[in-house]
DNA sequence: TAATTGACCAATACACCAATTGGGTCAAAT
DNA sequence: ATTTGACCCAATTGGTGTATTGGTCAATTA
């Protein structure tokens, strides 16, 4: 009976009712009710609600980034790798709801507390981008004069679409027009030859 | 005396007092008395306090549009104006401080009364823009299959890129990568021969 | 000892009312 | 034709008491 990890059951619970209700609209005692326990317990493994949820974006977050090393670390060229890279990216963010909420971030002071969870994915896609530039480069199908801006610059656009793209819900209109997204930023990036 | 046209002086006033504190926190009192006359007379030239506001609205973007108009005309190649566009559009935005309050109105449904002038901007942009990439088609700059979507995509991330700039203040950051964004676009758009 | 409970606290949110603000109207005046 | 200022009323604001909820902890269980 107690085999069964509670801090695990905590967090399932605590993502049921966050990605359902949000942070703000979802009470620690009903993430405690719903596994039959009180709520002192969840303050047993979790030191605030704050860190509650920083786990269960985490592990949302986690997934993403699991799928998306999958595909950078294929076999493909760059250019292929870049593509399905793009693809994946915002299928697989469209579905991390409480990542949405953190995009509030930068308007309400409220969500400061989600600013580290927000950085690792960041710097994981600026680590991650960066290899997969170099290695088009050193493959002779990338030609770009720095590194670092370019990866900035996708960074911008990537970011820069995800308010319009997941909080006022304009991804399925702009969906099958991010293949020739990626088309336009591959072939940005080729060489002129 | 009432030789000066009052209803210059009532967009002025207004103007002044939506740029520095925001649709809703100007009164129409105040925009009154700045011109020394009364309340009422505001509601002799417009119907509504937000009547005004898009008054406001539409000379700030007529400027921005006008300048851009400007660009568009010119006679280089169209990838060089494709470039000065872009530098010009977020520059020119950049400045427009009351279309800031204006990209709000995805966000807060209060500010719902800016659809109009929003879309008419939506669409010059658009128009300029198909035409320009048709004109760069026609010289053999750009090679791209189907100009509206490729249009698409443009304002895409170029309205994407809006709210981290205007409304999160990123603008300063990027500004010296817009050169490079706009790069990327142009040879993105450039045939591979 | 590790895990859990439930009563308890303090701070925040919330519901409610009163007072004020501010958008908008209009008959009268200029 | 334009302007005024008193007026209306819906919405906001400020203040207050109550309810909710995040968080603590001594006692209890297994």
């Amino acid at each position: 009976m107690s085999e069964i990890d509670v801090r695990d059951q905590i967090v399932e619970s605590a993502t049921k009712f966050f990605s359902k209700f949000g942070f703000y609209k979802t009470t620690m005692d009903e993430i405690a009710r719903h596994i039959h326990k009180a709520k002192g317990v969840l303050y047993y493994y979790f030191k605030s609600k704050e860190e509650l949820f920083n786990e269960v974006l985490r592990r949302e977050l986690g997934t993403v980034k699991s799928e998306l090393s999958k595909i950078l670390a294929g076999e493909a060229d760059s250019i292929v790798i870049m593509r399905a890279y793009t693809l994946a990216r915002f299928k697989l963010l469209h579905k991390a709801v409480n990542y949405h909420e953190t995009l509030k971030a930068d308007f309400f002071e409220k969500y400061y507390f989600v600013k580290d969870v927000r950085d690792d994915f960041s710097d994981f896609e600026r680590n991650q981008l960066s290899t997969l530039l170099q290695r088009g480069m050193d493959e002779g199908f990338f030609e770009i004069t720095n590194v670092d801006s370019s990866v900035n610059i996708l960074m911008m656009i990537m970011n820069g679409v995800e308010i319009p793209f997941f909080l006022q819900n304009k991804y399925p209109e702009y969906e099958n027009t991010l293949d020739e997204l990626a088309s336009i930023i591959m072939v940005g990036l080729h060489s002129k030859k």
